[in-house]
DNA sequence: GAGTATTTACTCGGATACTCGCTGTCCGAGTAGGGCCGG
DNA sequence: CCGGCCCTACTCGGACAGCGAGTATCCGAGTAAATACTC
């Protein structure tokens, strides 16, 4: 099992455009370009957060991507459930109603005491995530990623 | 991303293992019947318990499988490792290093912060996991879910 | 009757196909800005 | 010179292949018990 690699380009997308708070847009082509990533792919991830109302989307020229809130309240739980769904993790699939002696009836409405480890387990794991904001992957972020990030900024104002 | 079905059988044989306690072994036969489980895969997934050392496997007639340890020295963490590797989850693929503008250099010496919140995250879902015990998973089980354990080993008894 | 060699049936273990979801890619729909034309 | 219309280029969005891990399965190696035979 692994999380999908789509959870950390999503993940350091909203940092970037969290970083650079510009009031312009970015396309998918300078997202992928900053990371080294597939663009198309990309694009299916971003659109991913759109949906879920993470980032705002504007078409045609000057487009791009925008976060649709602000940055202290977004928090990484958000993000990785957008991309990955919160249907995560182990899955029940109750065998205990299978075979030839298989419980039945009430005893089947509680869960099973495996269904609920793995269920706190799992609580445990969002919460971790939820109290984590990308306003806070961007402070803890070093210098040298935000002096990159205007660098980079900086060359593609030149460009244009 | 999903956990293997895999890890859901494991952690239910070892709690069959440490419910019924007779001296008696347990083929992989009465394990897949018991659960309404595909015998030859199901011998798989035995294979890496056993491996990990938390099952003890012996051959040939009245062979089968017995737990290496005492149930209240088996962690369901461990289970869920042996099945899936601690390799788990999310895994950081430096993209920081990629793109035009690399951060590169001892600024990489240190893991960015996205990949610190998921790794504190994982860390407190092992940690739920290594909390709690098969044997408790055995004493939270149901009186229903006993009962039915032992209707099937005298059935069993009966037939042989 | 006791001990031993043999047979036999049973169990695990690794090597071998198949399927589904993640990965990667493409082209079409929609939009906003810029240019052109007319007044 | 100014306003409106059209065109173009750019962007996102959904539809289409490829690959790897997980799933499912089989048959062979090894073992311990039961049996038959010999002393």
């Amino acid at each position: 099992m692994r999380l999908t690699e789509g959870v950390e380009w999503a993940l350091h997308c909203m940092w970037l455009l969290a970083a650079c708070q510009s009031d312009e847009a970015m396309t998918t082509r300078h997202l992928a370009e900053f990371f080294g990533l597939p663009e198309a792919y990309l694009a299916k991830v971003l659109n991913l957060l759109v949906r879920a109302g993470l980032l705002k989307a504007t078409s045609g020229p000057r487009g791009g991507f925008r976060l649709a809130r602000s940055a202290t309240e977004i928090s990484v739980a958000e993000i990785v459930e957008a991309v990955e769904g919160r249907t995560a993790l182990f899955h029940c699939s109750e065998i205990r109603q299978r075979g030839p002696v298989p419980l039945t009836g009430q005893a089947c409405e509680v869960p099973c005491g495996i269904a609920n480890v793995m269920e706190k387990a799992e609580s445990a794991w969002w919460r971790e995530l939820s109290l984590v904001r990308v306003s806070e992957l961007v402070e803890s972020s070093g210098v040298q990623s935000r002096q990159r990030v205007e660098a980079w900024l900086s060359g593609l104002a030149g460009a244009r």
